[in-house]
This record gives structure tokens, C-alpha cells and sequence, in this order.
DNA sequence: GATGAATGAGGATTCATTCAT
DNA sequence: CATGAATGAATCCTCATTCAT
């Protein structure tokens, strides 16, 4: 009888399970992409073999659609508790100006606590330009969704609010880019904020009172 | 030995077979990032073998290097030449706001011309966060070198001419990322530029006369 | 101990649940062979997992053979009752040439009933060649079991019994795989019965009444 | 520096090594069955690695269905020579119902020498019954293409010839059958031969005189 | 100058099976 | 009675790379 100290076979709880292994793959794919990472690196880290986590995900792909619906799902909560805004308004009621610029604010300030999942994002966002990606739609339909909330949250402040999203979410995301490969080196929010300032002048007042604004 | 051809006619041909491996390889890197190609598909495509093709290169990691080089090239040709100064001036010259500006909307220009070429940056630069990709080094020089380039171009413009380059790089890359997410449906140029108009003030006259600009 | 049912029908639902294992496992070993199942599968479409079917059958051997020998006992019962003979006997009764026939006939017949058992014992049969496979030990006594019964219902109607036995029982396998490749789409009994008049020709009268038949 | 006895490459000539590697898998296949034979297993004695061996099929699919072409090439160039008919004539010149009798015996004493190969198509055909089975086609097309042309030899000289075709055609899968599951252990050709005696008697004098044989 | 043959490592996924609950 | 969680071995296949030719 060899002395191999047979691993005491650990159960865990399901859920709990789950998020550790999800915990585990945000570091990890947001290191090597979706490609470049893999099954069997995962499931060791996690202390499981191969087998063991696909029971849990059933294939790569599916991990990283679920990866992404469970970090959308606490992300939505965090932004909209942060802001005091119900999510399930849809973005019918108006915000002030001065509102609109503490959402921007809020939203790097607490990115700047989590920069595994600010990278998480930035390298899956690029990854999946390809049309063949897994996670390809997810982050078109993302993008769609996002500049259109952000374009009605504007739209009574500037003239031409499309265009002004873009402009701040290009800005938000390679300025987050910069921020990771520089080691987090510099204060992403004080470059934010005064970027910010330079591209969303505050209203004239009574601006908001202008009469069918166009769609850019 | 066959008298087959002149050794000249034989280079020259390796050195365009070379340059036909590598434009392959910018349409499928681009698309797939470093992980997600492999040698075999783009040998198939330029009609080699793998040990064909690996006979050019050595390894997968030096094509990449290769790849990124051979385009360094390219392009430093390309923008001095565009913008009429001399690269080997390594920007002691001074540079007028007017002229500054002109090199922004070039630079873009330019690349709205060779999306491709967008696409191959876009995705390898996000992919090197990671310190162990192959492409890291090469992209953590290279953005310590433009953000230096341009931002001696800024100083006798500007205030804080490093935090404005950050802001004008973050801007670039991000509005690219988002153009070629978009597919290209949108005008880049015309974003970049309103966008550069705001970030970029027109400076009050005498302004570059101005004693000692801070670093940032 | 709670309460929940009587022993007596928990022990139904059990052997009712084995049989509808059974007649889903027909099907799917009847189409992928024995190698060409899965548990996995299998479990799935009698909406258990999968422990809950090895629950059952202990391991997938044991699955087969069970399932073989529920048919068998099945079959047995069928071709007795139709055709009046009791298995018990042994074969030890003679039974006349006309008779016979109608056993031959009748069997076909049945079989066309149930294309997917045909269909299960032809997969089997032949993958069972193999001397390592669970079914292998009993594939061969069955032939020697049905030759020899069949053997001895002949032996006093014809020259070489056993050779004929081996003819009838060739024609039998080959036309029934023939109809399953066919999609079942030309008329099975009719070739069986114009197939057997052939191999079976009618004896001259008196023939029963010969002394010894030579075995073969 | 370990005494690893660094193994030589062996290099061998292409087309033989196919030959030797679809050797091995008539053996293999035959035993297992397309479902239950593995590269590794193949590669192993042909003394490859899996992917070694799969440079030469590409998947194991194609493996398959390559062995069957070659064996079909092979068998079909066999038998023509054997018989001394053109496989050109494609079956337009009418032969003799001695001649047919012959050939039929003379593919019988062929496939004797050769019980390896009669068990591959045994093993096969019953296991590409499935219509997801990769050689499912290429057993029907084999059968339509085996049923006409011995239709067309006998249409001259029995009643219904297509149907006689099904009993011969079913007898000999079946004898074979038996064949190998007695270990070869009895006399297959003797077999045979008089059962084709049975169900091919001599055709009266003028026989292939008749008019318009109906197909069936 | 390029290939054809081969490898060894690793890829994701599926398998039958186990075992505590 | 049956499951949920997990495993270890195996599956086919793809990878980058090598090396003699």
C-alpha cells in the first residue's frame, strides 16, 4: 500500500464553487485572453481537475459567457447603488448636468478598486473585435447599450451627445488601457476627471430647455 | 551548383516572399491575436508549408516580433514623410500648435486608410498587458516613446502637456477600438478631430514663451 | 423513518423504471452499438443522471447483459405462445415439416413488428465477433442454442439439417440487416418466404419415417 | 546526460507507410468496430505517435473512409481479374449462367483466404446501420451498386432476379457471419455452394429468351 | 530554399465510475 | 431511491517545432 495520502475528495457548495472558480478565471483570462488561457491552468488553480470544473461550465465558451453575465450582473447593482439611480427606470427620468458628471466620475473611481476586472474588459473588448469570438455579441450589444443610456443622459446637456459618448468612452477605455500597461503607475480618476472637464463644458444655462435635440 | 539564377533575383525573392508571409499575417493576427493564430493556418494561406514558413521565421514569437518591426518601419517612414519632419531630429525642433494639430488629424487620416493595420495594434496591445506576452516590452517602449515624442511636441502649447497626451493617446486608441467594433460606421476622422478641438485649446497668444512647463 | 409508501410499491416503480431504462437502451444500442453508447446519453434521455442509471445496473456491462436477458426472457415467452410449443419441452416433441415452416414464417414476422430490436440484435451481433466484447460469450451460445434446436426440428424433414439450419439462419441475419439498410422498405416476409420454400424444399412423403440423419 | 536510447526517427516512404497503417487498422477496426478502436491504439502498433499517425488521415473519420476506398480498389481489381471480366464494361455484355455461378462461387473462395477483411465489412456494415454512422453512405451506395449489377447477370436467367439477388446477397453476409463467429470452423465455401444450388437452380433450356423480365 | 515526415506536449471534451449524502 | 459533485483515464485533435533531405 503505497503512502499517497488519497485526497480527501472536497465538496463544496455549488454556488460557492462557482464563484470561486469565476474569481479564479477573472485573473486569468484577463491575463491571457480567452485564447490564451486555459481549462486545465484554471481548473488547477482551483484545486480541481479538468473534468471536475467542466462539470460546472459544461465548455470554454460557456465559462466565459457565464464570467460575463455574472460580473454584468454585480456591476449593474454596484453602478446603480453607487448613483442612486433605479436600473429599471431605463433611463426615462432626466439627470442634471452636475449628476451626469458624478455617474462618469463614480464609474472610474470604482474601477480604479478592481483593475483585474478593468482588465478583464479591456483585453476581452479587444480580443473580441474578431466576428468569430465568443464573446463577440456580448460586447457589441454592451457597447450599443451603453451609448444609448449615456446618450439620453446627455442629450438635454450638449448638442451633440452620440458623438459625445463616443468621445468619453473612447476616452474611458484607452485611458484605462494606458493606466494598466503603465502598472497602474499614474491616477487614472485625476486624468479622468480633467479629461472629462475638457470634453463636457458645462451648459450654457437654460440649454436644457432646447426643443428637439438631433441624434448626434 | 545549377546556374539557376543570379543570387541577387533569389534574395529579392525571399525578401518578398517574406513581405507577402507578413501582410498575411497582419490580416490574421489581427483578427485572432497572437494566441488565437497559429503558424499552420497562415502557412495554409500563403501556400507553404509550416517548416516552409517557420524556415523564414524560426519561431512563432519572432514572427510576431518580425511582424511588429517590419510595420514600425513602415510607418515611421510614412509619418515623417506625411508630415514633412525628419525623424532623425528626435524633436528638438520646435513644432507650431498649427502644425501639432495637423500631425493629430494625419495620424488618423492615415489610419482610417488601413484598418487592418488598426486592428493588428488594436488587438496585440490589449492582449501585451499581459508581462508575459511576447509583444509586451515592444508595446510598453513604444508608448513610452510617442507619449515622450508628443508631448515635447505639446509643452510650449499646453499646460500639462504629458496629462493632455494621455488624454489625446486614450482618445485615439479607444475611438479606434469602438470604430472597428462599429465595423467602421461611423466617421473617425470627424470624431477625432471635434474630440482633439476640445481637448486641445487653442493656446493664448505668447503662451510659448512661458518659463518652465512642468512635466506634467 | 418517514412514512412515504408501502415497500411493495417503491419495488414496482423500481422495476418498472428498469424497464423503461431498457426500452430507451434499445434504441440507443440498437443505433451506436455497444461502444457507440454512452451512459451519458442514455441517462439523459430517461431523465436521470448519470449515477442515478448506474444506480440500476451497476456499470454499463452490466447494463447489456441485463438488457440482452430481459429480451430474451421476453422472446422466448413470444415465440412459444405463438407458435403453441412449450420452451420446457426441450425440443425433445417432433414437429412437422409444415409446422416448422410456420415457426420459420412466424418468427419473420414478429421480427417485422420491431424493427428496432432487429435492428439492436444485428449491431450486436456482429460487434459481439469480437472475443473481448461483454456480449461476445453470449452471442455464440445462442447460435449454438437456436442451430441446435432448430437443428433438431429439421433433422426429421431434410438431408443435412445442420447445413440447412445454417443456410436458414444466414438468410434470416443477411435479409433482416438488408431491410434495416433498406429503411425497412421492401417486404421482409415475402423475400423471407420465397427465400425458405428454396432452402426448404417439401420432402417426399415417408421421409420423417428415415433411421439415423447424420448430423449434418 | 540519460541513457534514453534517443529513438531514431524512422522515416519511411509515404505511401508505404499508409499501406502499413491501413493494414493494422483492418485488423483493429475489425476487432472493434469504427466506434471501439482508438488512434492511440492504431498508432501504437504501427509504432507512431497519434499525431504522427494523423498526419496521414488528418481524423480519424477519414481514416475510415479511406481504408474503405483502398480495400474497395484493391477488392474490385481482384475480382474482375479473378473472373476475367472488364469492371469497364460496367456490366452491359451478358454472361452465362455458368459463368455466374462461378463468379459467385470464386468471391466466396477469395474472401476465405481473407477472414480479416470479410470481419471488417461484417463489423462495419452492421455498425454503419446508424444513419450518423461516417460510413453509412458508403454501405448503401455499396449495396445499390453490388444489387444492380448482380441483378443484370441474372436478369437473364431467373424469374425475379432483384429479389434473388436480396436472398443471395443476405445468405452470403449471414454465412460469413456465422463464419467467424465459429471461428472459421466449418467449410464456408461448401456452404455456400449449396445453398447457391438451392436458390439458384438451373434455368430450363431457352430460358433467356424470355421477353421482359419484370425488375423484381 | 523549402519540404515531408514526425514528434511531444498540450488542447478541450467525454467517458464510466465513485461516493457521501 | 437517486443525486450532485468529482475524478482519472481516455478521447480525438492541434500545436509549434525539428530535422534529414
Amino acid at each position: 500500500m503505497k503512502a499517497k495520502t488519497k485526497k480527501k475528495r472536497v465538496r463544496l457548495d455549488a454556488a460557492l464553487r462557482r464563484e470561486k472558480i469565476l474569481d479564479e478565471a477573472i485573473l486569468l483570462v484577463g491575463r491571457r485572453g480567452y485564447h490564451g488561457f486555459s481549462i486545465q491552468e484554471l481548473a488547477q488553480r482551483c484545486k480541481l481537475t479538468n473534468a471536475g470544473l467542466l462539470y460546472y461550465f459544461g465548455s470554454k465558451e460557456r465559462l466565459l459567457i457565464d464570467l460575463l453575465e455574472s460580473r454584468d450582473r454585480r456591476d449593474a447593482a454596484a453602478v446603480s447603488s453607487m448613483v442612486g439611480l433605479k436600473p429599471s427606470d431605463g433611463g426615462r427620468a432626466t439627470v442634471t448636468f452636475e449628476k451626469t458628471v458624478e455617474v462618469l466620475h463614480a464609474i472610474v473611481a470604482r474601477n480604479c478598486t478592481q483593475p483585474e476586472i478593468v482588465r478583464l474588459y479591456a483585453v476581452l473588448q479587444a480580443e473580441a473585435l474578431d466576428s468569430a469570438h465568443p464573446a463577440h455579441d456580448y460586447f457589441v450589444k454592451r457597447e450599443a447599450r451603453v451609448v444609448d443610456a449615456f446618450t439620453k443622459m446627455l442629450a438635454p446637456h450638449v448638442d451633440r451627445p452620440r458623438s459625445t459618448v463616443r468621445h468619453l468612452l473612447g476616452l474611458l477605455n484607452g485611458l484605462e488601457q494606458q493606466w494598466l500597461r503603465a502598472n497602474m503607475a499614474f491616477d487614472l480618476v485625476a486624468e479622468w476627471d480633467s479629461a472629462v472637464a475638457a470634453l463636457l463644458p458645462r451648459p450654457k444655462a437654460g440649454r436644457h430647455t432646447r426643443g428637439h435635440p438631433s441624434s448626434d
